[in-house]
DNA sequence: TATAAATCCTCCTCCACGGGGAGAGTCAAG
DNA sequence: CTTGACTCTCCCCGTGGAGGAGGATTTATA
């Protein structure tokens, strides 16, 4: 195979075209059209009428200089900056800060995908957690400690009847969660604040107490669907999460009840969030 | 604030408008619009005469789901074809390979951008190594062992004389170049073979020998732009590369000669290219 | 010298994930 | 009725080129 057609020699210097250029280098033609495009490495000669590209041995610095950069995870974009006269230093700088952080990202997600492969011998599979902020509210909230959870059921009925009777409005979208105040889960003697997000405070009264629950920042939340008897292992997927992502927990965990009993015949589609406020761990 | 407004309700069911629903779950309005025109998650209900977009709790699984696999950096396809049936097992076992190998590259990149930080002490900053093949090559070769770098030059005239009395067509693009067959850097008896690309074989003379070079797939390439005396800096650049980036030379260096005295009037002008084969360890 | 093969050109669309903005319609409150 | 918040569709923008259409040019071969 005979390469003269690929180059032209001229006044001791040889331009080569850019096919030639290409293989030279290990870089596509594509590529090399589009560095002439964006301003980053013209050829040393465009011939008028054709159109052709020609490069010389002077390109050869520069093409390098972008390819070493390029494969060090430097956009196009940046490695104009380094020809702009910007100290490729301070910029090598920057981008190890930015390796180090996508490493640091990549590595959690990796430890994500596989603590949700590890967990699909039990059935927490379904789960989803996903971070989000919780809002101020205003509450209307009553705390006891109940025998054990059937007992709620038999709370809320007088409960709405007293928000009646107070000219409650219920905030929209509505918000009704239960915080629990025990550390760890019980089964009985379970300290719990019912919770009902109103438009305004009004004065306490004997059930009612109300007051302002504040933002929280990140919340970790997992929808259930189903039947309460799920919860323990929507819990168990949060914590797991929780703990595989790095965050700590630094407050009491809610539940948010989405669809329930009140508007939905199937047990099948009750619809309740869990939410647990956590941190990133430094 | 009151946000009735950004809601309403109808037959036991909220429907939320798009920018509460995305205050909700800490998710912009582009995306969601972005999420029903691609067809990953519709709106439950969308008003013909105004085109709002309404949703409900039953959109709220399925969003949790696409914003869980997103945060583990699934495409938006990928989570398309969770949806599709495909069984999420298979995708996250793929994308634990994928993640692990963007973690590798990276963390390689990284190497690298610290190895260059790292020799800004020095000055051998200014060399950029980048990977390529050296392609296949007839050349009319001449091994001997010289006193000292300095008499390479006397041994070129001669060389070129011969060549011309053979015939020798010189390749186009030229491609002239040493091989150094100590495997040490050495002062003085120099093993050295000098190669000139030509286009066909000839039979061999008395200071001439034809042969084939063959491919190397990959070499670890630095540019030295000036006179000779900087080259070894230019081999530490390559060596150093080549320790910090997980490659082992499999072969002697080439230094390929490309502007020299022979075009260029200034010394400054010189350009050669120190060339190692390498292969990736493991 | 004619033609086929290789190479080059410009111009177009496409990828993922929306961001930003223009221009216009809709909704609730005062 | 106005005001301001909200929503709609439509269009362009970015990464770093890949892939291809359609056409022109150059080289090798017959």
């Amino acid at each position: 195979m005979n390469e003269t057609y690929h180059c032209e020699r001229k006044e001791n210097t040889v331009y080569y075209k850019i096919g030639l250029f290409s293989k030279m280098n290990r870089v596509t033609i594509k590529a090399l059209r589009h560095y002439d495009e964006i301003g980053l490495l013209a050829p040393a000669f465009i011939e008028k009428f054709t159109g052709y590209r020609y490069y010389t041995s002077e390109q050869l610095p520069v093409l390098h200089q972008i390819l070493a950069l390029r494969e060090m995870g430097f956009t196009l974009d940046e490695i104009k900056q380094v020809q702009g006269g910007i100290p490729e230093r301070n910029l090598l700088q920057q981008k190890k800060l930015e390796l180090m952080h996508k490493i640091a990202e990549d590595t959690m997600r990796l430890s994500q995908v596989e603590s949700y492969l590890a967990k699909n011998d039990g059935d927490t599979g379904e789960y989803h957690v996903i971070l989000k902020e919780l809002p101020q509210v205003i509450v209307a909230s009553m705390r006891t400690i109940v025998p054990g959870y059937d007992s709620l059921f038999h709370i809320l009925p007088p409960m709405g009847a007293e928000m009646e009777r107070l000219d409650c409005v219920c905030a929209v979208p509505e918000y009704c969660f239960n915080i629990y105040h025990d550390g760890e889960y019980r089964e009985t003697d379970v300290d719990v604040e019912i919770c009902e997000a109103v438009t305004e405070k009004k004065a306490d009264s004997d059930m009612l107490t109300f007051k302002i629950i504040n933002r929280v920042e990140n919340a970790a939340c997992a929808l259930h669907k189903g039947s309460y008897v799920g919860f323990p292992r929507a819990y168990n997927a949060v914590l797991k999460w929780v703990e595989n992502n790095g965050y700590e927990i630094i407050d009491n965990p809610r539940e948010s009840y989405i669809d329930g009993v009140w508007n939905k015949d199937s047990e099948a589609d009750w619809l309740t969030e869990i939410q647990f406020p956590v941190r990133k761990l430094s």
